[in-house]
DNA sequence: AACTATAGTCCACATTGTGAAACAGCATTC
DNA sequence: GAATGCTGTTTCACAATGTGGACTATAGTT
């Protein structure tokens, strides 16, 4: 770790530890789970109580994440100016198919879920906003690697180093050897998409295909994804054709391909 | 400015001054705006990118928010229990009125909206989420200071210190003064809705109404806004009824009066 | 070529952040 | 009801951490 940077870091380990299973923390707890002494920790959580990024019911109450971790995460989402651009499209897929559709990007060595539109089919399968699957082992993971890959850009380095080669299993399909998913890469690459057929949890199955800015940059991957039984072979063509229009579309908004990009208007009025 | 949290207080005014008028931030340019000398800001910046909280598209580029900004935010709003149980009211509304219909929440001076759903009708209002208002010339916001003032909730003391008896003015029917504002709390709290006519935008009123939790606390408030020549005196009293109807079913799936709180199933499968 | 931006590096210095110890409340337990 | 264990919080001596001036490198403009 670079110096100059203990005390920034430590505050944002303490916005680690908050997840879905523990979304509640008292201060003597999560100074014992980061190995910080309860005053430091007390000063850290102060700071980031006064910014809102944390909050508690009342003086002396258990810590919760605040208001101002809610600005900023939709303030982020709407940097991102592709979310406006797909949400119509997912709507379009998952009412034209009845499967989960959701917009992903790469972080790191995981995909996350930018955005998503519930299947209306029982047993869709459910996703949330800010959730995180290894791109290894996910179609959208496979088609964002393979153009990270082509494109030399950081995100392939930064998925080297952070796997080490090392690639985690989670179904008798999952990818786990490096020249595998090479080869897997290439394909996807080629093909213009990737499936991802029970590698990530049994029964589940996902198609992904990029979503391409102004400068040809796969900024973003489109994923249809649900039971194995329902997504067959012939299916999964037929879903695959609805998917790369709804990319082409999104793409094309984007400025890909030259298309002018019609402007966003925002905001109260 | 209390002791010891002076890099990590610096690390958030820099998170700080992405704005939606703003989004991306040149490392000199960022460093002069908050005052910081440049390798001050660069060694900062370095920790929010290697958090994820900010990214940027090459090295030596710009900066953005960062996916690790947009998961934070996700999982702050489902840390609020009310959001899920919320939503299909706001829709609820929404469809029934033609309105645009809001959840808001409290934050310190201003109240944030979690989420909306737009009206149909032509010239609906539009929002966002994140977005904040000035409570006082908010609907919500009245009905959620009243709540704190009854509540002696540290909500009303930070909003008296704040604003240190100053309301800022946006239209000429803006309260601008604290024994104003008392009264049009203490109404508000007696009759369980406040109007904001024409106090925030000229043209724009809104009601709101609040939403209790199981220990009868006013967590959050549900709004319904749009252009005053729609919401007549007339229709406010029809659209107050339905508010308050979802609003009691909100409240009520969290615990109010003695209900029993749904257990609600999350993740993937 | 001279000038003016930009991002990034280095390192001496002292301000800032650290954590042991002690304190104040509140439940349980003995 | 005293003792014990847990909270969250305050204090303060000490030095490690973070700071910023000076400098470099690279790129774009005049």
């Amino acid at each position: 770790m670079p110096g100059g940077t203990q005390s920034v870091t430590r505050a944002f380990a303490i916005l680690k530890v908050f997840s879905d299973a523990r979304r509640e923390w008292t201060l003597a707890d999560l100074a014992r789970t980061i190995e910080l002494t309860k005053p430091t920790a007390l000063r850290l959580l102060g700071v980031l109580e006064r910014e809102g990024m944390v909050q508690r019911g009342r003086p002396g109450g258990s810590y919760r994440l605040g208001p101002r971790a809610i600005e900023l995460g939709a303030l982020a989402q709407r940097s991102i100016d592709f979310q406006a651009s797909a949400r119509p499209e997912l709507e379009r897929l998952a009412w034209m198919t009845g499967e989960t559709t959701t917009l992903e990007m790469l972080a790191g060595t995981e995909i996350l879920v930018l955005d998503f539109v519930r299947g209306r089919r029982p047993g869709s399968w459910g996703e949330y906003v800010g959730a995180r699957w290894p791109a290894h082992a996910a179609a959208t993971g496979k088609v964002l690697l393979a153009a990270a890959r082509r494109e030399r850009s950081e995100g392939w380095e930064q998925f080297l180093s952070a796997t080490r080669g090392r690639l985690a299993r989670f179904t008798p399909r999952t990818i786990t050897t490096m020249t595998r998913l090479g080869e897997e890469l290439t394909q996807a690459q080629r093909r213009g998409y990737a499936t991802a057929i029970e590698e990530l949890e049994p029964g589940y199955v996902a198609i992904g295909v990029p979503v391409e800015n102004h400068a040809g940059r796969s900024v973003a991957a489109l994923c249809i994804g649900g039971q194995s039984s329902r997504l067959t072979r012939d299916r999964r063509a037929v879903l695959l054709r609805a998917l790369q229009e709804s990319a082409r579309r999104i793409s094309a908004q984007l400025g890909a391909n030259g298309a002018t990009r019609p402007a966003v208007a925002a905001g109260r009025g």
